[in-house]
DNA sequence: TTGAAAGCGGTACCAC
DNA sequence: GTGGTACCGCTTTCAA
C-alpha cells in the first residue's frame, strides 16, 4: 500500500515561513487574518493537495461528525427506506452514518450500542429490537454525552425524542376506507399486544368501527405471534372457516396480508368482491401481486429524515434530551384488493 | 448534555502511582509486564469503567477500524442483502461500516468517496453507479493507502479485487432450465449493452442456446434502456405481437419480469403453459406474485460477506491491491412461471 | 519490568 | 495580524 504521506500544517508553515497557527487560521478563514495570508496559504494548500487529517481534528474537537443508525432488520423495505432518508439528511448536514443491524436480538443491540460508543459517534438513531424492554444499555450513551433519537419501535418510558409512524391514524384510515367501500364485517389480524405499534393500530381499528357504529365481535381480532406469511394464512383460514366469517380483513403488515391473500385465493374467495383486504407498510410488492394490495404507506424515508434532523439539531443546540414525539402521517394507498366495483 | 468526563490512562496512572506507559501496556497485555501489574491495572480499569478513547487511538494508530460501503441504491432487495452480509462480516472482524448511497449518480459517488476519505475509513467496498466510466476518483483513495474492493457493478479496467455474481452461469442455468422444460423459442429482455452484468447474462443466454442447438433470431434479444416495469411490459408486447412470438422469456431482472408478467396476464397468455417466464435477482416478491416467478438468486448476502472479507484481509496483510475476481455462484429458484405440468 | 518523554496533527489560548 | 505553545489521550522508543 502506497500510503504517500499527506502534507500537514507544519509542512505548509515551514515552506511558507509562517507559523502553524496562522496556517490553521487561514485555512479555516478565521477573522483577524489578512486577506493576503489567507490567499497565499489556501493557494499553497490547494496546490499541494492538502487534506486535513480528520482523525486529528476529531480527536482534538471530540467530535466525529458521524451518527450511528441501528435497525432491527436491514433487508426490509421499510427500514431500508428509513436508512435512505437518514443518509440523505445526514449528507445535507455534513454527517456520515454508521449502520448496524440487530436482527431483533437484544444481545446484538447491546453490542451495536457498545460499538457505536467505541467508534465515538456523536449521536445515535435507533429502532429497538423486539426483545428490548429496558433502556439501561442506552443510558450509557447518554451518560457519555451522546444523544439518542428513537424511531419506529420505541420504548415509551425512555425519555428521548421519538419519531414514529402515526399508526392510529393509518389504521383508522384503512378501516374507514373499508367501511366506505361497503364492508361491514371487518376483522383485524394484529400483532404482539406488547408492541406499541400493534396497539396503536388496534386502537385505530376499534375507533373507526366505533365511529361508524360497526363494532365487531371479539373473535375478529387475532394477535399474531411472529409476523409471517404462514400466520396470515393460518389465521385467515381460522376466520373464514368460523361460523361467522368476515367480509374484510385489515392486516397489521403486508406480509400478513400476503398470507391472507394466499389463503383466500386458494379457497376461491374472490378479492375484493367477496372479501376486502388491506395491509400496512406498502411494500414494493403490493403493486405486483394479483389483485394489487391496498396498503398504508409509512413513509420510511421521511421517518429517517426526521430522526436525523432531530438528532443533528440536538447536537448543534447542545440542549438536553427532550421527551418529544414526532408523529409522521401515513397515507392510504388504495389498490384493487379493497375496491369494490359496485356498491359504494 | 451530561458529558461526564471519562477516566483516562493518566488518571489510572496517577491513582495507582505508576506510569502511563505501564498502564497502557498492562491494558493491552503486552509482554514484559508483570502479571501482578496487569491484574491490578485491569481490575482498577474495570472498576472505574475505563473505556479507551477511540479517537485518540485512531489518531495515534492512523487506523479507524471503519470500512466504507458505497451502493447505487439502498432501497433494493439485492443491495440491502449485500449490506447485511457486509455488516455481518465486518462485525465478526471487529470493524464498523459507514454506508453511503449514490442513487446511480456520478457526482454523488464522487462526493461519497470524498466523504469516506474525510472520515478516514481504512478501506472501501463499492458498487459503481451506472454513470461511472472512469476510475480517476477512486484512485485518490488508493493513493491515500486506503484499499478498495469493487463488487457487483465493477470497472473491469480498474485494478482492484472484484466480487461479482456469476452472471454468465446464472443466465446459462436459467435458459437451460427453460429448454429442459420444453420451451423452444426463448427470447431475452437484456439491459444496457455497456453494462458488464448485462453482457455476461446475454452471453450465458447465447451459450445455452448454442449448446442445445436452439439459436434464436436476432429480434429475440431486446436491450432495455432503463430497467423498469414499463419496459418489461412494452417489449413483451412487442415480442408477443410480432409475427413470430416466443414461447418463453428470460428477463434480465425480476422488475422487467414483473412488467412482462403483467402484459402476458392482461392479454390472456397463460404462464407457464403458453409462455414460460424467468427473472434474475430473486426478489422477495417473486414468491408472492401469481404465478410465482422463477428466478436466479444472486446471493447478495454472500457477496457482501466476501467483499468485506477480502477487504479486511487486504488491510491486515498490507499487500498491494491484486486484480483478482471472485465469482459468486448463483442459484436457480424454480417456481411456477417456468414449470410446465406436462411435457418435460 | 518499568518510567520518561516524544510525538501523532491539529486547535485555541495567550502574548506581542 | 501573527507567533509561540500547551494540550487532546494514547502508543512506542529509549533508557534505566
Amino acid at each position: 500500500m502506497a500510503d504517500r504521506r499527506r502534507i500537514t500544517l507544519k509542512d505548509i508553515a515551514r515552506d511558507l515561513g509562517i507559523s502553524v497557527s496562522t496556517v490553521s487560521r487561514a485555512l479555516n478563514s478565521y477573522s483577524g487574518i489578512s486577506e493576503d495570508t489567507i490567499r497565499t496559504v489556501k493557494a499553497y494548500a490547494e496546490e499541494h493537495n492538502y487534506v486535513p487529517n480528520t482523525m486529528a481534528v476529531n480527536f482534538r474537537k471530540n467530535k466525529t461528525l458521524t451518527l450511528g443508525l441501528i435497525v432491527p432488520e436491514l433487508v426490509h423495505y421499510f427500514f431500508s427506506s428509513v436508512i435512505s432518508g437518514a443518509l440523505a439528511e445526514a449528507k445535507k448536514r455534513g454527517y456520515t452514518v454508521l449502520v448496524s443491524q440487530t436482527s431483533e436480538s437484544l444481545s446484538n443491540e447491546i453490542y451495536a450500542i457498545r460499538t457505536m460508543l467505541g467508534s465515538s459517534v456523536d449521536g445515535v438513531m435507533i429502532s429497538l429490537s423486539n426483545e428490548t424492554t429496558t433502556s439501561e444499555y442506552l443510558e450509557e450513551l447518554i451518560e457519555e454525552g451522546r444523544p439518542i433519537v428513537q424511531f419506529d419501535k420505541v420504548l415509551e418510558g425512555f425519555k428521548t425524542p421519538k419519531v414514529i409512524v402515526d399508526d392510529f391514524d393509518g389504521a383508522y384510515a384503512a378501516v374507514e376506507h373499508l367501511i366506505q367501500q361497503g364492508y361491514k364485517k371487518i376483522a383485524h389480524l394484529n400483532g404482539f399486544k406488547q408492541v406499541t405499534n400493534a396497539r396503536h393500530r388496534l386502537e385505530g381499528y376499534q375507533k373507526a368501527l366505533k365511529d361508524y357504529h360497526l363494532e365487531q365481535p371479539e373473535e375478529y381480532v387475532i394477535h399474531c405471534k411472529d409476523i409471517s406469511e404462514e400466520e396470515g394464512y393460518r389465521y385467515t383460514k381460522e376466520l373464514m372457516e368460523s361460523a361467522n366469517p368476515p367480509d374484510a380483513i385489515f392486516c397489521i403488515t403486508d406480509l400478513i396480508a400476503m398470507g391472507s391473500m394466499k389463503y383466500l385465493k386458494e379457497n376461491g374467495h374472490r378479492i375484493p368482491e367477496e372479501v376486502g383486504l388491506i395491509g400496512f407498510s406498502n411494500w414494493d410488492m403490493a403493486n405486483f401481486v394479483t389483485p394489487s394490495l391496498s396498503s398504508v404507506d409509512q413513509h420510511g424515508f421521511q421517518i429517517g429524515e426526521k430522526a436525523c434532523q432531530v438528532l443533528v439539531d440536538l447536537l448543534k443546540s447542545q440542549e438536553p434530551l427532550e421527551d418529544k414525539t414526532y408523529l409522521i402521517k401515513t397515507s392510504l394507498v388504495v389498490r384493487e384488493s379493497s375496491t369494490r366495483q359496485s356498491n359504494v
